[in-house]
DNA sequence: TTAATACCTTAATGCTATTAGGTATTTATT
DNA sequence: AATAAATACCTAATAGCATTAAGGTATTAA
């Protein structure tokens, strides 16, 4: 297996180089030899990898997006109540991006205006990992934490607009400060709009 | 003034032409000989009105983006209470982008990603455009329509993440359904989280 | 020992942004 | 009115880049 190991070794540093070449200086302006010189190849090599540059771009962050479907599963389990539940998911999906800046930024200022980016796997898996939310909702609402007439569509807008606003900001903004800079507050405040009206009736 | 003139109208054929197939095709994919053959123009002309291809992207939503700042004064004055004028605040903005869906999808989609973008005029007049949700806040707390330790800047993260979500779906659905739907319901949600607890003391 | 395959190379190819250099036509100046 | 200068545009390079063609070497399998 000398050969496959290989093989997989020299994809993962064509991946690792592409990763750091796109978030450092953007897509547009990174170039096919520099990620092969990077990657210590010459330009027709990576073609043996990948069908080219855009390709290379849209599977990138295919594998992180996956694992987080499924390390999210386990970071909820055991965690009581709606509202513990939604503070966990968004310190936990801040603490995964903050962990993996550069899968970051090439999904949210890359892919997004790909205009392949509804087709790829990794959109229809972030809808995976945003449904979990709609859940969360019910759970608040039948355990009585949550407005009986909560929408959660409606609430899921509201809590991940906020959510990619602080990440799409953060970026934007070069990673200059935490993350996690006025989380707490922020987070008490939006979710006074999904509390169930203390003085009904 | 013959001169002048056809030199303006040039120039605006330029920008109407670069802004469709920007719109429609990506700015990635269109190609400098599109736009100056949409406009009836060689490329070299092009170079004659524009330092190049990326100097158009950021000139484009210049003039619309200094437009709504006039424009979004005369549309709050007059307005008495903090939560009417919000909302009058989101359903025009909301409007204007529904009237010009090409320069929204260049801003939202092209010009965020683009490595220049926070040194653009049209980052600065965004940010003076937003600025004005801090005086809504204030006013809202002053007049004891809203809690009286509500923090602007973070109740303006919420307010404006919510409001891109909702633009961002929109044009990467292609503008498939109305920007309206569900808005009065989200609105309402979302300003509970501002409004003063009626069951204080 | 031969044939196949994996992994990689150098050298085209073709598209695209940008520039050089030039030509009518309009405007300004005498 | 004649000439100089500027305007608005053109055709034809140039250079950079993604992608492909064609082939080489070396390890593995028959």
């Amino acid at each position: 297996m000398a050969k496959n190991n290989s093989k997989s070794n020299t994809k993962d540093r064509i991946i690792n180089s592409a990763k750091k070449l796109f978030a450092e200086q953007g897509y547009q302006k990174t170039t096919v030899m520099d990620i092969s010189k990077q990657a210590g190849l010459s330009e027709a090599a990576l073609y043996e990898y990948f069908q080219g540059k855009e390709d290379l771009l849209l599977t990138i962050p295919d594998l992180w997006v996956s694992e987080l479907i499924e390390d999210l599963k386990e970071q909820l389990f055991g965690i009581k109540g709606a509202f513990n539940k939604l503070r966990k998911y968004l310190w936990w999906y801040l603490h995964r991006i903050e962990e993996a800046p550069l899968d970051a930024k090439i999904v949210y200022l890359f892919l997004k205006t790909n205009a392949n980016f509804m087709n790829t796997e990794v959109y229809s898996n972030v809808k995976i990992l945003y449904s979990n939310l709609i859940d969360i909702f019910d759970e608040g609402k039948a355990s009585g934490e949550m407005k009986s007439d909560l929408n959660p569509y409606f609430a899921r807008t509201i809590f991940i607009g906020t959510m990619e606003h602080i990440v799409t900001r953060w970026l934007l903004k070069d990673m200059s400060y935490s993350l996690f800079e006025n989380l707490e507050e922020t987070f008490d405040l939006l979710v006074d709009a999904f509390k169930v009206n203390p003085n009904v009736a």
